[in-house]
DNA sequence: TGAATTTGACCGAT
DNA sequence: ATCGGTCAAATTCA
């Protein structure tokens, strides 16, 4: 086993041992500090080891993120030269960012809408998404929306999705999710777990429904505990690990703040056992990082729902989570649940 | 009135 | 030159 390999090891070991001792903390009454400090601490964990599956190597480097990508000040320090003007300097910027988005983790999750159910249309993914264009697509029937993260600006993240509406069946919509949400929306499980949301969780899709460029999520009950009214079909469409391996981050309220709120969720989380279901859910690509609620295609198999999975690029080719093209994809869904026995030694996942 | 959406223009990739 | 993706001014909404 190289280097590379025990430190990717090290790095999940000690961050599957930093959430266990955080659930432990979660019955007790440690501060809210500690709680935060763990969860940094596994943050930092699986972002090295994310580090390590992308890019190789013992030496745990930061590679800039997006958003300081497209700070200035990175760029203006990065730069050795003083006498590059302010629009060449901006025109470089530019360039490099389309390059880095171009780069983005991406993945496609296929929402079957129900018809009569009041709740046609995509139902939001737990996000907040703000419509920033639309587009037809050549050989569309339909055109495709472009959506960006509502905190894109407030907090630096560059989360991006795409709708557009199947042409094989209007009821099914492609959503292209391009890179993770770096964004805390606290409110998402907020309002999900208050009782008045829980009650009245089917809602407000009439005014969008039936649209291509409908999608208009603001603020709403997280649709994922009521998933019973759709159908997600996943498909990965990446060779970045982060698809697989989804960046995990609390959002607010997962941290806690001795709000009221929050006391439910807790109570909701003994009561339910969700953090022993969390490392399986939060591998879910298409609902990336803290969309801990989200099915899996695991959970969907074993309620009995058929999933597809495809990939745009291979033009609706079928495939399956271990037909996957890339290595990565390799470690199939079910072979990976952060089990100890996680067979990061098999050479076959290296290749 | 601020936030969200619409839509034509612009830009980079091919 | 064309296409997909993004920007940003205008418009609409709450």
């Amino acid at each position: 086993m190289d280097c590379e390999q025990k430190t990717l090891i090290t790095e999940l070991t000690q961050g599957k041992e930093l959430a266990e001792l955080l659930r432990n903390n979660l019955n007790s009454i440690s501060s809210l500090d500690t709680r935060q400090f763990l969860v940094e601490q596994i943050l930092s964990s699986y972002e090295k080891a994310l580090f390590l599956l992308n890019w190789g190597g013992c030496a745990v480097e930061i590679k800039p993120t997006i958003s300081t990508l497209e700070s200035p000040n990175y760029y203006a320090n990065s730069s050795p030269k003083s006498d590059v003007s302010d629009q060449d300097c901006k025109d470089q910027c530019q360039k490099d960012v389309y390059k880095k988005r171009k780069t983005e983790p991406r993945w496609t999750e296929q929402v079957k809408v129900c018809s009569g159910t009041g709740l046609e249309g995509p139902l939001e993914d737990g996000y907040n998404w703000r419509k920033y264009g639309q587009k037809d697509i050549l050989g569309a029937n339909f055109p495709r929306g472009y959506y960006r993260c509502t905190h894109r600006h407030s907090q630096g993240c560059l989360a991006t999705k795409q709708v557009q509406k199947s042409d094989q069946d209007p009821t099914i919509f492609e959503v292209t999710y391009r890179g993770r949400h770096t964004c805390l929306q606290a409110s998402r499980l907020a309002v999900a777990l208050s009782p008045a949301s829980l009650k009245n969780d089917k809602s407000k899709q009439d005014k969008d429904s039936c649209q291509v460029e409908q999608p208009e999520q603001k603020p709403k009950p997280l649709k994922e505990l009521s998933f019973n009214f759709r159908e997600e079909v996943k498909s990965q469409d990446s060779n970045n690990v982060e698809d697989i391996f989804p960046l995990f981050s609390f959002p607010d309220a997962y941290i806690g703040n001795g709000n009221e709120e929050n006391d439910i969720f807790k109570e909701s989380m003994m009561e339910n056992d969700f953090l022993s279901s969390l490392s399986s859910a939060f591998i879910s690509p298409a609902t990336s990082d803290s969309s801990c609620f989200a099915m899996t295609p695991c959970h969907m198999n074993s309620l009995g729902i058929d999933h597809n999975v495809r990939t745009p690029e291979s033009n609706l080719a079928p495939t399956s989570a271990t037909n996957s093209p890339n290595g990565y994809w390799d470690i199939s869904l079910d072979n990976v649940d952060f089990d100890t026995n996680f067979p990061l030694d098999n050479p076959e996942l290296c290749t």
